[in-house]
DNA sequence: TAACGCCGAGAAACCGGTCCCTCAAGGATC
DNA sequence: GATCCTTGAGGGACCGGTTTCTCGGCGTTA
């Protein structure tokens, strides 16, 4: 043979090696107890000689299960979605599980190939914001069992779906705003795609139904701390008094913005985020935003999953929604008396 | 059958439903030409009425190709892993191979086992900051293979290396520093394990060693804004008056710290950060960091991973070394004339 | 000493695809 | 009308594991 340095040494390699049959091999390499020690040791030395590592493919195909959950997320620039990640995969760990994380990507219309393709090379799947219309979304939860979703704000999904409450969110922030005397508000919403817009235009509109007093531009943001940047003229061209942004990332790049065309926060513009990552502590101005347990979400995803995993046939639809809390610090202050 | 509602369906059973032979599904649903079209309509209908997905498994293990990368990372906090990865994703799907992120975690000891998991399910790997101690690397590597390292400063590795010029781009910034006067410096580590410090540290030693009049004081700081903010009291009692930080998120911790006790960046105390993530520009006072061409990084790892999976005998161990260029911004400043 | 039971290892089917090889049918050529 | 070539589909081996089922050999008990 010339497998010398080719390819990786098989079972039947193995079984060759130490001329016993290729059960046996796979029953050492298992640990099953009613293999005889003698043997066993010769099998565990034929397989270190030629350094024999059973393939996680064939195993997988033969086991009907990879030990493997795919995370889908859109992009990982957020530091919210790691303490999700972390979350998933602490759990996941515990119960022996592997984690993959794969990266969807700006093409809204490749996302369900993408989901299809990430959820077939493991056992399951965990949707983190997914963008695609909802019925599409509808249908391929239905292929992708089992599967989880997160940050969805419909609660009739074909798959368990968990999801911040966002519309409470901003309505906290809302308040908080108000409470503060501000009047008129502008609002930095997400990238076009960001489906989690949506609650939290909800929450505007009601406030706003709620409040004759109450005014709130839209402008148009994104997701990373240039996207901020970028709406900063528009969001002073409002002559808003306050700010709600997207989330904390854009808040930032926002702050940093206003800080360079002179806008003293909070004293000439109240600024607020959305998730409470590490940064908004750190953020000068520091941020005022909302919390979100998303470490504890991540973990209830994964239990969720885990009990997909374990009964297929239990078509579990629930919809757990994670509160928001106000997290209140220096980036907002009583609304200007004399507006810029 | 009570396959109804469990099992997807296997290509037995499209090759059943459409009366043909399972080559004859595989040949429809892989578009080969040599299939009649009545035949191939008449598959691709059954295909439709089972909701038949191939196994990527099975298809894979009968392959013997993945089409799959995995990249795997210590941690996801740092962005600019992400630029990285953005970098090695788009090149990755240019060339049709899917790409997977597994996270590595905090146990060093477990990496090995780690990467070899990671490794089996994919057709190659790349390994961003692996950590464990050379002697152990070295020899994972040759079960890994293909596999492409990065961010290991060794020239001689059994794979492809693509290295950030750390030395150099601390150089950078000591010579910098010293520009301005500084000759008393305090340089904030990063986390125990992290591999890349050593470079940033012999770069010190180098520069201790060329100028008898300058002074580097070491504190242990980590990888993420809380250890920034950590090490802030001990970077004040060294009374340097300038710190080069491991990099921008730790720097961007120390920032907000420093700005809690009181302290002026960079008047009586200069700050730089390395890698030049987006937040850089975004802090208060931005940061002076130096910038690497981490997404050109990512696209070359990927295309040394790319030549290994076609030529799997093609022995690479090239080693490219990336420069990191100064980015002067407003967090360095003159030494004050009197110190604290 | 014969019958029974148990232990441990091998033969072979199976997971779900791919693909080489074979061969039948139909059209073209002489 | 017979032969050759081409087209296209099927049979079956294969990828590298796991697992059921079978059976030989040994120790135990009557």
């Amino acid at each position: 043979m010339t497998r010398a340095k080719k390819h990786r040494a098989t079972i039947g390699d193995v079984s060759a090696l130490a001329d016993v049959s290729r059960a046996t091999v796979s029953r050492v390499m298992n640990g099953s107890p009613t293999v005889d020690a003698v043997i066993a040791d010769r099998v565990r030395k034929a397989a270190a000689e030629l350094q024999y590592r059973p393939s996680n493919l064939a195993r997988s195909l033969s086991l009907g299960r990879t030990g493997t959950v795919a995370v889908s997320v859109p992009d990982l620039r957020n530091p919210m979605l790691h303490t999700v990640l972390q979350g998933i995969s602490a759990s996941a760990a515990h119960d022996g599980y592997h984690l993959l994380v794969s990266i969807a990507g700006d093409d809204v219309s490749q996302e369900e190939r993408h989901f299809l393709d990430a959820r077939q090379r493991c056992d399951g799947l965990i949707l983190v914001n997914p963008r695609g219309p909802e019925d599409e979304l509808r249908s391929a939860l239905l292929q992708l069992s089992p599967a989880v979703v997160i940050n969805r704000d419909t609660t009739d999904l074909p798959a368990p779906t968990l999801s911040v409450n966002h519309e409470r969110g901003i309505a906290l922030l809302i308040e908080h705003l108000k409470e503060l005397g501000h009047r008129h508000l502008a609002y930095v919403t997400g990238p076009p795609t960001a489906v989690s817009d949506l609650p939290r235009k909800r929450a505007i509109a009601r406030a706003l139904a709620a409040d004759s007093r109450l005014e709130i531009q839209t402008v148009s943001g994104g997701r990373d701390v240039f996207d901020g940047r970028e709406a900063a003229e528009e969001v002073l061209r409002t002559r808003a008094t306050g700010v709600l942004v997207f989330n904390d990332l854009v808040a930032v790049g926002l702050l940093s913005k206003l800080r360079e065309l002179g806008i003293s926060v909070p004293d000439q513009l109240s600024v607020a985020g959305f998730d409470d990552i590490d940064l908004a502590h750190c953020a000068y101005p520091s941020l005022t935003t909302v919390k979100v347990a998303h470490y504890e979400l991540g973990c209830r995803a994964w239990r969720e999953l885990a009990v997909l995993l374990e009964h297929p046939d239990s078509a579990s639809e629930a919809f757990h929604s994670f509160d928001a809390d106000l997290v209140r610090r220096c980036s907002t202050g009583p609304a200007p008396e004399i507006p810029r």
